[in-house]
DNA sequence: TATGAATGAGGATTCATTCAT
DNA sequence: TATGAATGAATCCTCATTCAT
């Protein structure tokens, strides 16, 4: 395929690049269970299975890791759904289902659904990491889903709405879901289930846009 | 009386009573803008114009604090909204919008609309914390709910839905709007504008309550 | 006796001139207790059944109630000792039997035993206090017994030793019989038995310092 | 070499083995002068010609290292002696004579001797360490003594006493002389001299032992 | 006198960051 | 590159002391 390989380098060899990587894994697990503050750059580097040091060969510092954690986890999210929406070709409502459902597979029932709540708690100490992940996951994801909208309403499938605003109102109880499941979740007696939520979020969501003649 | 006082400011005055108050105020305010762990005692102190010293004369340590600001401004927010449960007479539609409307005006526009991000981000650290807000606050605001579309149910105003998850869904774009004017709010370029937001909520989750027949 | 009492105050009044006792005896407890440092003037004030700010009004400050607590236990145990030296008629061996009975009865077995560890643990702290103590308890201890020592000599019933030295040497275990109770007693097994110990340096200091010929 | 090298003095250089020890020797001083409570983390440190930080690299806290000082500087004084006992094949009294000689060029006369006015300062507050001592310092110490005086009433050479009670009496006067350097001894005009004080305090000793018969 | 709320300097401890190896 | 010993600024918390009442 590429460049015959010279050294046939045993298979569990450590590759040098993969230790960014390695390294932002275990901030992420940690920085999602405790928060920011409450991460010891240690414990990363135990996790991790390096040195404190080698940590700032890789990064500048715990801010810079952080920021790399989250940008580092946020914008595959997006791709697959922006992906998706430019594609599609059956019904709009189709189109919500496959996003919504695509979301929780990648990503909301991952530890990258953790994120958020990060950013969110963050937000007031990190204004230009909030900055960054305002223009490039909320404004993207809103403009995606905004489309779909659009194509809907293009079609006659779903009815007339205040876009702008629906937007993140429909969106606001994904969010929750995945914030839920780092925050709350652990103290519930009967545990939530996801996928009924996830079912009656969509029955809400879809049934509130549909016109009254759309059929699917 | 005789000669000019030039009162030499008594370096405190008493008022042990309105004390706490005091400084659970100037705690929240810090806590919300800045989080658990980036907020500094001494600038609580600074800011509820007392010495640090004093803050250990009315709480044990920071968590004891961190806790008050919690629960000394969550538990008012729900008596509100039951007594109104309790005893509305109108149709539940008009209900829903009462209590969304009332809630926005008494809490999500306010500074205590940045506890539940509070809790959120360090629910992880304080597990007892956690568990407070979930059986005082969460469960008693589902079972509100709960009882609100259970009463449209029985009037045949509102369709059947899977109660138990549609409560879920139906108040994270509330709990979301309160996070977000305490987060990303400050980095919108056309901010967001809460009341039309409430207006798409409300649309959408009553458009997608309502039964075909229903009329208000 | 003395004037006519105006006010026959009922008996349990605590009558204004106590106070200082009070407050020295419960401070005694606890710095014998705890040490210096550890000790606690809010304990002192509660356990003297006053406010912390009343210990000001009495004493100048931490240091001032400390010197005043080792100075008011100190000197009455003297006195005793003295009187007997300069009256007692019997043998020297008698003499040194009673002085050591007495001053066990009258302090080693109480809780002014403790003063000795406290003055010996901050005898680097405060030096003063060292060497108020070291000239009008350990100075004029010493001489007492070199008196008792040279009057055994001068009758035959002693014989000739290192006088200077040996007081030292005789009233250590003494010293330690104090100090122990008050440091090591609580982890004997067995507790040590201090009527025997007693007998059990007489019989040891006596022995010693008998001519062969002496006869009591 | 070549250029005049104006080394710029390292910052700190790798020691990790010697550290626990500089660090233990920096602490017993000062907790030998001024106590626990009142010896500075910061002063140990300086002393120690290292950072406050590095002390956590070896010592889990203030309390730990006050526990290993005391541990670390007690028990090797115990071997010698007890090796002695096992082994000599002179008189009682000579060994005798030679655990307490040997006892002051060892402990006595150095700022190991801080060590019993430290514990039995703290006791009280440190009940664990309290324990560790007397059952490792104390009880091994009587234990060596009383098998002196045992061999002694074996062979003839020592009388008859209440052993059990004795070996108390008699280890108070060499712990008092320890003590005493490290309190008083500062505060003397004219110093007392230890060579003396042993002299006069074998002297009692072994005069109050010996059988009426017993030459040496 | 007596009180006890308020103070604030002082010290133990943590942890991100550095740098000799 | 990688290490981990060392650093020291930052912060919580304590408690002797003050002073308005």
């Amino acid at each position: 395929m590429n460049a015959p390989e010279k050294k046939p380098l045993p298979r569990w060899t450590r590759r040098k690049d993969a230790r960014p990587e390695e390294i932002t894994a275990a901030a992420l697990e940690l920085f999602v269970e405790r928060g920011y503050a409450a991460t010891r750059l240690d414990d990363v580097a135990a996790r991790a299975g390096v040195s404190k040091g080698t940590l700032y060969l890789y990064f500048e510092n715990k801010e810079d890791l952080f920021k790399a954690v989250v940008r580092g986890n946020v914008l595959p999210v997006l791709q697959h759904g922006e992906v998706l929406v430019e594609n599609f070709s059956g019904s709009s409502a189709e189109l919500v289902r496959k996003l919504v459902r695509g979301w929780w597979e990648l990503t909301g029932s991952t530890k990258v659904a953790g994120i958020p709540k990060l950013v969110i708690a963050e937000a007031g100490n990190f204004p230009d990491l909030a900055k960054f992940y305002y223009d490039e996951v909320i404004v993207r994801a809103l403009s995606m889903f905004r489309r779909v909208l659009q194509r809907g309403k293009e079609t006659g499938e779903f009815r007339e709405v205040d876009i702008d605003h629906l937007v993140r109102v429909a969106l606001a109880p994904l969010v929750m879901l995945a914030v839920w499941r780092h925050s709350f979740a652990c103290c519930e007696h009967e545990q939530m289930q996801p996928e009924r939520y996830l079912d009656a979020y969509l029955d809400m969501l879809l049934h509130s846009l549909r016109t009254p003649q759309a059929q699917e």
